[in-house]
DNA sequence: CCGTTGACGTCGG
DNA sequence: ACCGACGCCAACG
């Protein structure tokens, strides 16, 4: 296989990414194995080229929406289309509909997968 | 090795 | 809640 670099690992992880969740640059760059890469995320996203990976399912900390090619509005319907409520820049329930996230000590019961 | 380039993250005011 | 400053990083020439 061709070279086993930081942005491939990158695609991969957001090609996991479920429909109608969500996750973060910095959750990507942790999961492709660089916890602080996340600003090394964006760029490789706006440079990836592979049709089929759900870009726009990756966001910024906190909820907000993080960039797209210029093309924020565009983002925004595509996740909405998916279910997910965009106030604002910013993504509601955010914490309901994130995907990689460390998993937090649950009391009981698993709450996402 | 160095400088550049940002779809980032966190903190402080 | 908004904004600026600073840190951090991969890829490339």
């Amino acid at each position: 296989m061709a070279r086993d670099t930081f942005a491939r690992r990158v695609l991969a992880v957001v090609s996991r990414v479920p429909v109608g969740r969500v996750t973060t640059y910095g959750h990507v760059a942790r999961l492709a194995g660089k916890p602080r890469a996340a600003r090394a995320v964006g760029n490789i996203m706006r440079e990836a080229q592979v049709p089929g990976l759900p870009y726009h399912r990756v966001i910024a900390a906190g909820g907000a929406l993080g960039g797209y090619g210029g093309n924020i509005a565009l983002k925004r319907s595509l996740l909405v289309a998916e279910g997910l409520v965009v106030s604002g820049r910013r993504v509601r329930n955010f914490a309901q509909v994130v995907w990689g996230a460390p998993a937090v000590k649950r009391a009981h019961r698993r709450t996402a997968r």
